[in-house]
DNA sequence: CATGAATGAGAATTCATTCAT
DNA sequence: TATGAATGAATTCTCATTCAT
């Protein structure tokens, strides 16, 4: 209930209260961009530092100084490269989806279009499994308290959405609305893997089991409607 | 993936840093605790004054004098009543967490113990419904990017537990692991619930035929337990 | 009796609640330390403003941002360099610390160890008065109210065991215990020229007088150890 | 050095800035006399409430709520009886203050004119001693870092100015500037033996040798004075 | 006389951001 | 490009004191 409210497809906090700026913003678009190795491999620094610093500190230990420290860079610099904090934590949160993405499309790649339902079932149950399994520890701390912007969001919600159209692409024929039908799938999917991987705290059952369980929920019931009760 | 972690039975998020406790000093005790009739009416008056800012002004935007001035009653009398900020939030999703248990035990002594697979769905997937339209700007607000004390997130995660085991009640002798599918059961309603009625944000299917397909769903698992493929 | 315990050899005050950290967050390590000669006359500047501070107004009107105001620079500079209040004070306490231990070095190393009893009390007591009249009104201040941590206090206790064992030194073979002996020395010294220096107020006798008193007394106790009443 | 100024006769801090009354201010002297038997138990109560908050959490934790709340009485009550904060501690200080008071008039009382000079100094260490030794822990926490009006400390400066008049009273005729010589008497008396007593921490030498030591001291002080050397 | 709710000025501290070097 | 010193608005929290009941 009080739920985060997230997209796990990339279990992107979706539907709440975009990040406001913080303090005070100017947001002069991009700053400047890397030209040269040396600046290229100060903002892989920087973006290293400030996944570390949010899993290990949390949102709230978050501090461009810390980064930059941490990143053992001057902040002076970190602000040539990021023109406010947000656009550090977006930098983050989109390397993060561009690695779920590519893994995405990878396994979309793997995809022969004859499966069978139990096939596609286990593909995107699967799928999200090695998503969700990708830094988990920096998945959980961007998916926590982290304010992101909606740019940020929005791709996370388009990730979704590019799946559920895949899914809905093998449906088609094969149930009467595959639109709905697809995006049920991926939501429970998403947001059932992310539980388990993400927050297993107190849960009772092991991942393993749970995955299978979860497969078998979906498989009976996509198979529920092509075969109609006889 | 990047999912705020949740448990959304209440959504509460459960598994991801808790909140830091923040500035803390050698603070007094316990807080008073109100008497008189006036002192009541303050404090109801600051629950009721965070809630708002928290739905208006996000977690950003709540700050201790913010919600002082929203109620009206000064700093002071605010410190008079929650040692700190912290404890202004926990109380507000403590309240919020306790009309959703309210809720749940009343559909609980609703329940007819003979139920038909398809009626225990329903009335999950409704009570979950239910629990999740109070007020759920603030339930937007709490499960964003609040940071709620372990005690709170333990409550939330008591009341999915409690679901499951009454689930898993109904199940007994009816199906081969209980434990398992009341737990599976009882989670998707609640992502899957609260990603709908909370993050309906660019959800391109209403919540209305999600909730119905979602019963079917579950309906359909359920009847492939018991029924294996002749 | 109702006195600020005290060690006045550099009359510090030892034995009595150490000052309690108070307020502090979660603080940055260690804050930065100075290597811009901008910098360094920051700090400067603001152990200045604190001593003088803390003399115009006392340890009731020393508030950090009344030192910052005072040195010229913004708070957030002066928390740059202090982690807080009480790392300031005690910076100024050091100060004045490392001063009084320079001077006992620096009259330790004029000390002929050939040395009538005469001699080692006048270089005890005018030591001591010297190192009083060393910024009084500051000394006045810190032996005041201030709540100092147990860093400094120990340092002070440390410059007092330190003049002991010097007087011990010279007094063995000499009387019978010279650490009994050394110590109430420097006790006395300390003490008596502290009051005398620092807190004259209503004083009815002139330092002056007092100070060669307090040598006659001195020399008198050590004279009779040695030549034990014939 | 640093060292709390201090009158230690009862060691009452004598030299230093006054207490300011703290925030706001408009001393209405005395508020009300307790007449009523009642009211006369509240005031002990405050006062006893009042010394144990100071004792226990020191000049820093001594606020007039903690001490009403000590007391079981209502601050609104503590308001009646003490104007502010400051007079509430003087309080405190006086009735300390008058106990000591009280121990010396007693040994006067005692005292038979025909002494030795070795009974003298006997009577006048083992006086303060004693004054110290009464509620050593109150005694600390006064002289610590609490700020004390002048009247009290003006008191306390009174109370050994006394003494100094009654030693001195007994030199006369016996040592050339009995003024002088009283003075420095009684001043080293309580200076040293308020650190024994109440700052102990971190003495090399037990409280017991070193009273002996400093009548030892005093006694070969007066005795060369009154029998130069042959 | 007593109560205790309410007040609010004040103080410590943080951290995003700027800019002189 | 890089550095890091400086800034100060903003925020949390305390506690002496008042006053309506």
């Amino acid at each position: 209930m009080l739920a985060h409210s997230i997209e796990s497809l990339l279990s992107f906090r979706l539907g709440f209260r975009m990040a406001t700026t913080g303090r005070r913003r100017r947001s002069q678009a991009l700053v400047r961009k890397p030209k040269q190795d040396r600046a290229r491999h100060t903002v892989a620094t920087l973006l290293e530092a400030a996944a570390r610093v949010l899993v290990e500190r949390g949102w709230d230990g978050f501090n461009t100084n810390a980064v930059a420290a941490r990143a053992g860079v001057s902040i002076g610099s970190l602000y040539e490269y990021f023109p406010n904090k947000q656009a550090l934590v977006d930098a983050v949160a989109n390397e993060h989806l561009a690695r779920g993405q590519a893994m995405l499309e990878q396994s979309q790649a793997d995809d022969r279009p004859p499966m069978t339902l139990e096939q596609l079932v286990h593909a995107l149950v699967q799928g999200f499994v090695k998503i969700h399994r990708d830094d988990p520890d920096l998945h959980r701390a961007l998916s926590g308290t982290v304010p992101l912007s909606s740019r940020v969001t929005a791709r996370a919600r388009q990730l979704l959405a590019a799946t559920v159209t895949r899914v809905e692409h093998h449906l088609r024929g094969v149930v009467r609305q595959p639109k709905l039908v697809g995006t049920l799938l991926v939501e429970t999917t998403d947001a059932v893997v992310h539980r388990w991987v993400i927050d297993h705290e107190g849960k009772p059952v092991s991942e393993r089991s749970l995955s299978m369980e979860l497969e078998r929920m979906l498989a009976a019931y996509l198979n529920s409607l092509v075969e109609p009760r006889l």
